[in-house]
RNA sequence: GGGGAGGUGCCAGAGUGGCCAAAUGGGGCGGGCUGUAAACCCGUUGGCAAUUGCCUACGAUGGUUCGAAUCCAUCCCUCCCCA
């Protein structure tokens, strides 16, 4: 086993807060190998760069000989963790959770170890509780602590309807930290309160206090909100290499080095480097992301295809070229109306957002601007039909 | 249990019988400038058909009216005050 100053220091890095760090040094010392905890709400089926914050850092535990257990919160999905949300969450079906288990645990094997990794599931303790021993776990709060949360006192003070049951969500993850006897618990910052919430349970239980570890939030593509799915402002780990490559080159010069450190596998040192020569304008801004595209996109779909995207950016984007292999729609006709044929490829949703982009100048026909509305295509073998910067279609006479 | 306020487009928020597919802002999308950055500027933002047309839409369902997001009834939901 490495070193415990090297330990904790590869632990440390990164990180927003660990609570008590001299806990975890501690606990290290005592037991070796400590479980910890990654509770997951199987409400988004995609992981995206903003969870891969929490996995790498579950990762380099797993590296430094530690047990991590993804918790699937398969029942408290039927609740809705209320963090950060000024809305009450819609509950899941029992089908959703499941099949967002499954795609949660697939994609979370691109950054964790499978083989060590435990997986397991809050309905195997939370399901089975009589309303005795709720009544227990309720007791140990008070309805004014949870106000004292954020969130919650936001939500109260606007007049916005809290759910008696969300209450019960921050103590049911809590005790989850009971049933497993977790060592430490990990999660974003946004889940402090929770994490905490399992440090008195676990004690009111008899147990000893698990360390919590929280990891900043990554703000999304937009640069401002957090990433999430909902807001459409992420990079997905299953996503296409060249969407990941294209997504990275799109966000804000600001959160180049942010991006850096949280998300790519770059050690500590390398990223210094580059930042010091990005500050004395020795890197430009662009060459610093392309740099940084080229390390996720290696990360998630190997060193060749990260060239190749390299490359590929250039010759599309700085050359203003057309991507080596974009998908084919096949047409039957010489002649196809531009808006029909839009609308048919399903590179637009309607005929009237064709003919607006077709006004703006958004469309090109083997690279030419379409004026016309009611332009008329000839196809004769293979086109390139455009919609905006990024979407191309290759259009083929069958 | 009693009294009051309210539910509008992706979000916020106007509108309180026809001029409303619905002001304004945000977001999104397209264009310009660039480095697929930021800032800025312009345009656009329900669908179908196309130059004055139709359909769907203002919590749900019915009703009044030539005509409703706007009035009435019932229902559902939220918030506030009192108990």
């Amino acid at each position: 086993m490495m070193h415990i100053d090297k330990q904790i220091s590869l632990i440390k890095q990164n990180t927003q807060e660990i609570i008590p760090e001299e806990e975890l040094i501690r606990k290290i010392k005592r037991k070796g190998s400590l479980l910890v905890k990654f509770g997951v709400d199987p409400t988004t089926p995609d992981i995206h760069l903003g969870h891969s914050v929490i996995l790498l850092k579950l990762r380099t535990f797993q590296d430094l000989g530690h047990k991590v257990v993804l918790l699937i919160g398969d029942f408290t999905a039927r609740v809705g963790d209320p963090s950060g949300r000024i809305k009450t969450r819609k509950p899941l079906s029992v089908k959703e959770i499941s099949l967002n288990a499954k795609t949660y645990r697939e994609q979370a094997f691109k950054i964790l170890d499978a083989t060590k990794t435990i997986i397991d599931y809050n309905s195997r303790w939370l399901a089975k509780m009589s309303f005795s021993q709720v009544l227990k776990l309720t007791s140990r709060y008070t309805v004014a602590r949870m106000l004292e949360r954020d969130d919650f006192s936001l939500r109260y003070r606007n007049n916005i309807s809290i759910g008696l049951h969300e209450f019960l969500y921050p103590l049911m993850q809590a005790y989850d930290s009971v049933a497993l006897k977790a060592d430490v618990e990990i999660g974003g910052t946004d889940q402090k309160f929770n994490l905490l919430l399992g440090r008195d349970i676990q004690r009111d239980y008899g147990q000893s206090s698990q360390v919590i570890i929280t990891m900043p939030i990554l703000e999304g593509l937009d640069g401002k909100e957090k990433m999430s799915k909902s807001l459409g402002n992420y990079i997905g780990v299953t996503e296409a290499s060249s969407e990941v490559y294209g997504k990275i080159m799109s966000i804000p010069d600001e959160l180049i080095f942010r991006y850096f450190r949280l998300v790519s596998v770059l050690s500590r040192e390398e990223i210094d480097t580059l930042e010091k020569d990005f500050k004395e304008k020795k890197l430009h801004p662009k060459e610093a992301k392309k740099k940084l595209a080229l390390e996720i996109v290696r990360f998630y779909h190997g060193e060749k295809e990260a060239n190749y995207q390299d490359e590929r950016f250039e010759k599309i984007f700085s050359q203003k070229g057309v991507p080596p292999e974009i998908s084919s729609h096949f047409v039957n006709t010489d002649k196809i109306w531009v808006v029909e044929l839009l609308r048919s490829s399903g590179l637009v949703s309607s005929g009237s957002e064709a003919k607006r982009l077709i006004q703006q100048g958004g469309v090109r026909w083997d690279g030419e601007k379409v004026k016309e509305v009611n332009s008329i295509l000839s196809v004769k073998r293979t086109h390139t039909l455009q919609v905006g910067k990024r979407k191309f279609l290759e259009i083929i006479k069958k």
